[in-house]
DNA sequence: ATAAAACCATGTTATTTAGCACAAATGTAG
DNA sequence: CTACATTTGTGCTAAATAACATGGTTTTAT
């Protein structure tokens, strides 16, 4: 709703992926129906069972998509970033969600809804690229990871979950800390295990000198030995 | 190499989903281009790391899409059975294979090279679609089924993993027994197991009457206990 | 500022699952 | 048909992980 700070005439540079492709004619449909939203810290975005209605481009902030699972456990599907879309995938699937999605950290966010979007698919087709392009990468990770979370163990799904939250999010300056602060249960809903288990792996990793904790600041000391426990399981 | 049963007039109707969207001039462009092959029994389609090239259509035969984890256990990701395609994810994502495909049985196989099908794309926008929704689909699934595979406890994962044959599959004509006849190893690799808990559940299964097994044959007695089981975890 | 709630840390125990060994059954090649 | 390889079945042991309990610490709301 507050569109000021996401002025119309600059829309474009916010959502390039689907814009760039479009026509001039294109271009002023969708900017007459796309619109602002801002979510806070932990506020849920859609949830499991939810009809999908909306594209979802995230313009600030980070995004978690996340399975609610047996016995109240939650697993962390993955995890969106600046620049990245979300929420279009049941709609294409005729499906309701099968996940839910909510906000790390205070976020703002361009709606457009997916009617708009079939439209814009039957004339465009380089935009119905960039959706087959996008799919299949996700289609990859989601394979990629379901071996990951079954076969490895702990250690080893612990250091992909700090890999992955590094190729995710980044560092701060100082080129060690990842930039996103999580809960100690969030790390164990994205790493497939216990609170407990994160908590105490991740001690064992402090001690031996592969991260530095500092409350919920992770600094990654050791990438390649990361890496080395990542990919032995 | 054997289109002899495969007629080149009848091309159409064995992979409809491609077919029907398009024009007179793009499907003989289509049938221009296609090849039929056969697959023996465990036969390797195409392997993890290759370069994917062909747009793949099981015309008959049943095939696994796998990973190969750490420590030398696999893991099926997903089947495919009569008029489903696959083999172009990789492409899509402009990525090597991340899987690998085998035949269960022996197969025969439409293949299409992906740059006839993305020339095809240019033009067709309902072919667009339909990969859209194909790969949103199989997204859906692959998001679901890593937490099944996480989440539950072994009774739960094979009890889920027959209902998921029998839903692939389906059952004979007795109404109850599995079409498809796999090794203990591939029904673990399927459920995240090992072979030896496979055997032991499945044992377990046949003398709580929830299923009877004879050979690799199952039969299913009591489906309501098995989605329970599945459910529950 | 203070109370309440949520989160973090660590030790202990119980459960689940993998790993291994070996025998029996079945399939396969010559 | 026979010999050999593979698959299946079963029991036992070890390892990995979850579950629980308790106390300290930080965050949040009022």
């Amino acid at each position: 709703m507050v569109k000021s700070d996401y002025p119309d005439a600059e829309i474009g540079a916010y959502i390039p992926d689907i814009w760039n492709p479009l026509s001039a004619q294109q271009r002023a449909f969708l900017a007459q129906h796309y619109t602002i939203h801002k979510y806070k810290k932990n506020e849920t975005i859609y949830c499991e069972g939810e009809n999908p209605s909306h594209l979802i481009c995230l313009l600030k902030g980070k995004v978690k998509i996340y399975k609610e699972g047996v016995g109240g456990r939650s697993q962390i599907i993955r995890v969106i970033k600046n620049n990245e879309y979300f929420g279009y995938r049941a709609f294409f699937a005729e499906e309701d969600f099968v996940t839910a999605a909510a906000a790390f950290e205070p976020c703002t966010a361009c709606l457009i809804p997916m009617d708009i979007i079939l439209e814009l698919l039957k004339e465009n087709n380089e935009l119905a690229m960039f959706f087959i392009k996008q799919l299949s990468k996700d289609l990859g990770i989601s394979d990629e990871r379901t071996v990951n979370l079954t076969q490895k163990h702990i250690r080893g799904r612990l250091a992909e979950s700090l890999l992955f939250l590094k190729d995710a999010y980044g560092l701060e300056e100082d080129e060690s800390t990842l930039s996103i602060y999580l809960s100690r249960e969030d790390l164990a809903n994205l790493s497939n295990m216990t609170t407990s288990n994160a908590i105490r792996t991740l001690s064992n990793f402090a001690s031996e000198k592969i991260i530095a904790i500092d409350g919920r600041k992770i600094k990654l000391m050791d990438i390649d030995k990361l890496r080395k426990i990542s990919k032995i399981g």
